[in-house]
DNA sequence: ATGAAAGCGCTAACAT
DNA sequence: ATGTTAGCGCTTTCAT
């Protein structure tokens, strides 16, 4: 142990309690290196500037004491922090969860921290989330799309003005109104383009499964997209809601409803992600049905377990990982600072169900 | 020394340096509501000890300047944070997510916060990441597993004397050298469950494919339990090592290799996750196999793709999430003092694949 | 119920 | 190349 007890004697005044943790401080190492805090301090981020026997002096006491700085009075005293704040629907959720590894491996080549939170696709969540991360004054706050409650738009309008980067990732908008920069894709042409391969295919009957979760407005964006390409199309097209719940058996429920409507039977059906479109490829299989000549199915996300049925299922691949690098690079001010609105690739990956 | 109010309007003069970032602070808010800082951070902490007429000119000069409190400043200024770090091998591994999920919304209902980092399994990267995250004084300190390198050995029991709860998830052993708090399961007997459920399907020629990740300790000692007990049992049994590289096609080129020797040919295979598992079930079909008449293959972690191909595969379920709320409920100290080394179970699910 | 003083551990600015 | 001083924004302790 490195600290001598509690208090010192040499002040004269009656010494008051001594608050800190009991960790070794720069003060401690200091000391013992027989000079004084900003030396060691000056030797912690510029090792050059001190003099060679002072440096060795310091670097015995550092692993003498195992001295480990106190991040948030750094932060506190240079007004500038390491730590990156990033925001998404659900930790768990594999589109973010490769976002996030994407971000965090960059980040930390940087020597930035990342703090997370999962809003849980509510966006009142959200508002009392980033009040939170922008108590720790990151260097940048990520979030999860560009819906936001009026009070989470200031607060991040503030932490921007007060030099936070602020970036929107999965989304990406030409004319978005409060205009942070962006990493993502734009959802409606994502729904149209899935809309577009099924009419080229000859369908013309198509339905839109939506998502359960109230907040995925990406989602909602995408069934929009669809509907609006069939329509142009001519088409017949229309959207229902997956039942609530866990989201393979949602989406093969759903499409065990869909095939026994006689009255509006659709010839081809697209959900609102993988897991759903997964779930309705199971449910046809189990009917019996013939995918994709009964019926063709798209999901959307590539999800690992689309690749893997057979027949596959025909998505859309956003570049879950990717998102994360160029959000990094966009907070690191290596991305280029000439457009801070990055619109990367969401390739549709055709398999066997359509 | 007197700072001046934070919207001056004659500035002129140059007061100083300020060098903070430009938000409200405290005082700021004090000033405004006509009392002193230390109230207002009494009324955010107690809102019950001000007076009535006291808080609601707090509340006006809160919601009026848009303060949002500097967290570096009040760990600073308490010695209690209320960040908790998490390591885990990989933030995309739907394992070490799902846990994360788990322990992020704990967490955040009790008010806490996620500081992460992600290790790639390597104990040098895992050192450097706990004495980083060490730097922000948490309240917590979670890591995956119990095999560190000394360094960290002594960062942690440094940290967890100085307050720290240090926390091992995604093991547990029980005369552990180093004694920290742990929360999950003997990998050694997940491996003798699968390799006795082999053998009591009358199964004599085991392998064990294990995984190609360098570091994961976790895989190669199922790998040594699975050899344990099927040489107890007096079954023929050896170990491989699955291809580098993405981990579904190894496991199906394992399978294939396997197969293909004809002399030393396994009646059971076991893989070290279900992502090989599953690439094998998916070599065995490619193969024209009777998976499990000429093979039986099980997997470890029923990730979501081993229950939805055909046969499902036979494999060991971590309750992932729960390993978070487990070790949530260490950190927030509601599990019970008492108790400071949980074994959740990890059952058998027993699928078509064996 | 409110305030004043002191200081958490560190770094920026201004010395020398 | 090293030290001194002041202070980041907050909370503690001790007073009123």
């Amino acid at each position: 142990m490195a600290r001598p007890p509690a208090d010192v004697a040499a002040d004269g005044a009656a010494p008051r309690h001594r608050r800190g943790h009991g960790r070794a401080t720069l003060r401690d190492v200091a000391q013992m290196a027989g000079v004084t805090a900003i030396t060691v301090s000056r030797y912690l981020r510029q090792p050059g500037v001190v003099a060679p026997e002072t440096a060795a002096a310091i670097r015995a006491a550092l692993s003498a004491t195992g001295y480990v700085p106190n991040k948030q009075a750094g932060v506190l005293a240079s007004g500038r922090g390491s730590v990156v704040a990033a925001l998404v629907p659900n930790l768990a959720h594999s589109i973010f969860a490769e976002t996030l590894q994407g971000l965090s491996r960059k980040l930390e080549a940087a020597g930035l921290e990342l703090l997370v939170a999962a809003s849980g696709y509510s966006v009142e969540r959200e508002e009392a989330q980033v009040r939170a991360l922008l108590g720790w004054a990151p260097r940048a706050l990520v979030i999860t799309g560009r819906h936001h409650t009026p009070g989470t738009l200031k607060l991040l309008r503030e932490a921007q003005a007060g030099g936070c980067t602020v970036v929107e990732m999965w989304d990406h908008h030409a004319r978005s109104r409060d205009g942070f920069p962006q990493v993502g894709f734009n959802h409606r042409d994502a729904g149209r383009e899935l809309a577009e391969h099924l009419l080229a295919h000859g369908r013309r009957r198509l339905v839109y499964v939506d998502s359960a979760v109230a907040g995925d407005y990406r989602a909602r964006e995408r069934g929009d997209g669809f509907l609006a390409a069939a329509q142009a199309a001519g088409a017949q097209v229309w959207r229902v809601e997956a039942p609530a719940g866990e989201p393979i058996a949602a989406g093969r429920a759903a499409l065990v409803a869909l095939w026994g409507d006689a009255i509006r039977r659709p010839d081809a059906c697209a959900c609102a992600n993988d897991h759903l479109g997964c779930g309705a490829l199971l449910g046809a299989q189990a009917l019996g049905l013939q995918v994709p000549q009964d019926m063709a199915l798209v999901g959307f996300g590539d999800f690992e377990l689309a690749a893997h049925l057979s027949p596959g299922l025909t998505t859309l691949a956003p570049p879950r990982q990717e998102i994360g690098e160029r959000t990094a690079d966009l907070v690191l001010g290596s991305g280029g600072e000439a457009c801070t609105r990055i619109r990367v690739a969401c390739p549709l990956v055709v398999r066997g169900s359509s």
